[in-house]
DNA sequence: ATTGATTCCGAAAGCGCTTTCGGCGTAGCG
DNA sequence: CGCTACGCCGAAAGCGCTTTCGGAATCAAT
């Protein structure tokens, strides 16, 4: 009725050993492989360990092999409200990398912006975590020249404007904003709208001089070019749109900086009765849905973010 | 030129201890403000500490204390290549509500579906987390199960059908949905369609509930609910659109379990020539965006992640 | 049978930290 | 002045695991 299982003691090396009737530095030696254990004993302990379902304690490993096996993702700080939804297909392609060698993931957060600084030391510092990936840096990005002082490994998702020494891995947003604006302008277009994104964010530069670089190559001038920066929200990209479509000579298309952005961009013109890809065409990019929906599709525009995710695993895995 | 800092040798306690020439004991009681450390030694061993740099190491803190200060989140199976874009809202909230009290946040990913349950024992077994965060639970949950047999404390965000015995965050699903099929319905919609997800999800099912209660309650019959099930993913939810839209009596109005499906409707209207909100009306869930942009609005609707992400922290933290 | 090389396992130290216990010194009390 | 009392700190054990080293077997070789 009670206490089949009052001994909920977790099952550790010293007592794997001494059911055993072996010594603790065996059981371990077994487990790990190590080629000076009998092949007898060794599937022995291994089948006793299954069968008592030992899981070693990831602390006293870490501790005692200076290791961590684990590596952290800072998260975005927490801009203006923007939960950007690209977090989670990345997390998804980390993991999958990084659990194939069975490393940890952790994700970490920065109270507020200005404790970023002080975050990253004290990661750094009490070697928690023998990497760090990082995303969306800014132009110039303390974040980055701290780690680099850290001596800690770390990849970077994007990049910032000075990219020469250290480890990226980025899509090419200049020349996607520039193939974005040749699309449109062989489809007719003839006026354009961007919505920006803020440039300190440097995918968000890059892809405003894809854009720039776009209408040049394509003749046009830059008074054919509305441009609005905006949050990186749907309410900034609604009113940036609003802006622009409201305008004396408004754009027959609309580029976004982003897909949030562009998601406010169509409820600017539904509100004003326009028909989104009929009488204005809206572009976003991030690949999350619209470039897949939006009119002429830009299926070729999705950024692989799991994929990137596993790379990023990769690299930092190797760099390590 | 060099060897300004060749010693990159870790600052520990010991070295701490050894400049002060203090005990190893004292230090470390100092800096956990134990009450029998003279004011004055605290202070010049914080101090000390600062200006080094000192940041414990966690796994051998951990190993000394015999906790974890740190939670998992278990990554949601990737199915069907849908990767949710709540991950991240729901992130940031847990990640905010943890890193308060100085616990670590910790994704895992199961290799694949099969191995969620090893994944699940080796976590409780190792001691890695004192906690686990699980989202969207199915019906039947076999991870909740083993959670309990693994005498792990866990929270989850969701529920299954049968949520008695364990803690969950949920918003009420089936109200949500009975609320949209008022809303519609009082607006003049007599013929509606639903998008529905897998039933095995068990929001999914909550939230079909609430659409067929709500038509019931509105004096409809099932005869005027077109209902198809999807993937949750956009290309699915514009399939399904897609048969309800071409088929003899189309529905004027469109509901989505999910936002990534009504995407996909979206998309299927679009190439229909038929306006979204005007023609006929698509309202998503789950308040990324759609729910704000749906035509007629619905921001009531909103789930608030980062909010939940937060409550479930508190709560796992609470139940540890 | 004696030596040398192997094979396998135990002993023990140590990873960096926490925490209990005991002992020193000084203050307070009679 | 001797006593207890207390405030502070050092000594030491231990958390669960890894890893080096050495020693006891076993084996092959002379």
């Amino acid at each position: 009725m009670f206490g089949e299982d009052l001994t909920v003691s977790r099952v550790t090396l010293k007592t794997l050993a001494a059911d055993l009737g072996l010594t603790e530095a065996t059981v371990s030696r077994a487990l790990n492989d190590y080629d000076d254990i009998a092949e007898q004993t060794r599937l022995r302990v291994q089948k006793e360990a299954l069968a008592q379902g030992y899981a070693p304690n990831p602390s006293a490993r870490r501790l005692a092999r200076g290791t961590t096996e684990a590596v952290a993702y800072l998260m975005p700080a927490n801009q203006s409200g923007v939960s950007d939804s690209f977090i989670g297909q990345l997390l998804q392609g980390l993991g999958e990398s990084l659990s194939k060698r069975k490393w940890d993931l952790l994700v970490m957060q920065a109270p507020a912006a200005e404790d970023e600084a002080e975050t990253i030391q004290k990661l750094a510092r009490s070697g928690t975590v023998s990497g760090v990936v990082l995303s969306r840096p800014y132009k110039v990005d303390k974040r980055i020249k701290l780690l680099q002082e850290a001596r800690l490994p770390f990849v970077v998702h994007g990049r910032s404007s000075d990219c020469s020494d250290y480890a990226w891995y980025d899509v090419d947003n200049t020349k996607a904003f520039i193939d974005i604006v040749d699309h449109l302008v062989s489809l007719g277009h003839r006026r354009l709208g961007y919505v920006g994104a803020p440039s300190y964010l440097n995918f968000a530069h890059q892809r405003m001089q894809g854009v720039l670089q776009g209408i040049k190559y394509n003749g046009l001038s830059e008074a054919d070019l509305l441009l609005e920066i905006s949050e990186m929200n749907d309410l900034g990209g609604e009113q940036a749109a609003s802006v622009m479509l409201d305008c004396d000579t408004p754009p027959t298309a609309l580029i976004c900086a982003t897909d949030i952005q562009a998601i406010g961009a169509l409820a600017a013109l539904r509100s004003r009765g326009l028909r989104a890809g009929v009488d204005v065409s809206v572009i976003g990019y991030d690949g999350l849905f619209i470039g897949k929906h939006s009119n002429p599709p830009l299926t070729t525009m999705a950024q692989p973010l799991a994929h990137s995710g596993r790379i990023l695993g990769d690299m930092l895995l190797a760099l390590i």
